[in-house]
DNA sequence: CGGTCACGTCAAGGGAGCGTCAAGAAGGGT
DNA sequence: ACCCTTCTTGACGCTCCCTTGACGTGACCG
């Protein structure tokens, strides 16, 4: 379920807001002013605040700066003030989107509904990957075997091995890997990589003849598989 | 260079946004149609698109749908109607922003800032249609069956899916396919196009003999019919 | 009823692209 | 000056994809 922050100091907007919500299966947790919501923020973080500018002990916009300086989970603002150096002050600060009241609230739940959508699919990026019986970790620039024995890679294959990892499960065309690795002339040299892509595989694929991780899609490009 | 689409039919409108934009370092290009716009997009798909409502030859929630249909680059709406409903429409289309006019630069600007700075950060998008019992992810390049067996393409069936894909529901003359496909001094060897939809038939239909998506236009050219 | 056109299907040759091996060139460390 | 690692370059089968031709079929029309 997904989790609001509804922030802001006039109690019947924070009713209304509370009841729309809920009817809409949003779990909904309320704070009245600016240090509040930074404390809930932090203790039980939501997937989405709803924010008030006008609070009565500090600026709205360093709310936005305080959440934004240790997550960017999705802002909405609410705001009395239609002054477009409001919208751009609050916008640039990092708020998602900019509600002048009065507001309606069809119109708010719409824009909560295209907030979330956006972020629902945003994933993580994890610097360790497995391929096989090796354990890539991206950070540390090190390739381990299960059986603890370390793999040695050359900086090309590292280069080359890092792009196909970052796209897990996507073609990378071959011209986008020599433009990364080469250089913008190499744009033809296939042969290099079916130089190097064979050396990844003698070194990472249990039978390189027959590649499970590092695959070819002929004509096009280069795949990394996850498991 | 982020690119934005600026789909509009008021010069005056779109000159102004072209102007403010470039001075950004934003590349433009426009349209001033829907139709046009939808062309654009798939041919050279831009990274983020501003959309007036009121076109002149369809409704702008209808080019919403059109490009959400196989992408999810972020859509902010330029709009005269102010009505809470128009709103409602739009965001829940695939819109992630809606201004109402008259709205000042400034606040477009910082708007489109805040797109972008979501999307960029937040990873690939995934732009994924369904064809029957099969899904196709044009940026990740896979076609997977509903259980879960992978489906190879050629590069030369992947071109021509693609642009079927990128014109859902919309006609693709044959001279457009062969043009973009094999190149522009193709333009009459239909029988390329036969061989090769019915091999994409073969692999993405129940019925090969009877296609429900990919179908023939007789005379004209070919069309990819979503669910 | 017969002809034509456009589309769908099947089959086969030729060639582009890929994996592989091998050897020379370049750079860095001792 | 020498060796070792890494990068570059060339050559050679082999597989698979593109191309091409021929034939069948249904729609439309005279």
């Amino acid at each position: 379920m997904t989790r609001v922050l509804v922030v802001d100091d006039e109690p019947q907007i924070l009713r209304a807001l509370r009841i729309n919500l809920r009817a809409r299966r949003y779990e909904v947790a309320v704070a009245a002013d600016g240090a509040d919501a930074l404390r809930l923020a932090a203790s039980q973080p939501p997937d989405l605040v709803v924010l008030d500018l006008g609070l009565p002990d500090m600026d709205g916009v360093d709310v936005i700066r305080g959440l934004r300086g240790w997550t960017n989970i999705p802002i909405i603002v609410l705001s009395g003030r239609a002054g477009s150096q409001d919208k751009v002050l609050a916008l640039d600060a990092g708020a998602d989107d900019y509600v002048t009241k009065p507001f309606g609230v069809d119109e708010l739940l719409a824009r909560v509904r295209a907030v979330t959508r956006r972020t629902a699919g945003a994933g993580e990026t994890v610097a360790t990957v497995t391929v096989g019986r090796f354990t890539v970790d991206l950070a540390a620039r090190t390739v381990r075997s299960d059986d603890g024995r370390e793999v040695r890679l050359t900086p090309t294959e590292w280069h080359l091995l890092e792009i196909l990892i970052r796209n897990p499960g996507r073609l990378v065309s071959q011209r986008q890997l020599l433009h990364d690795v080469w250089g913008p002339q190499y744009q033809s040299e296939t042969n290099y990589l079916r130089q190097y892509m064979a050396q990844l595989r003698r070194k990472l694929e249990d039978d390189p003849a027959r590649p499970r991780h590092l695959l070819t899609e002929p004509g096009m490009g280069y795949r990394f598989q996850p498991e």
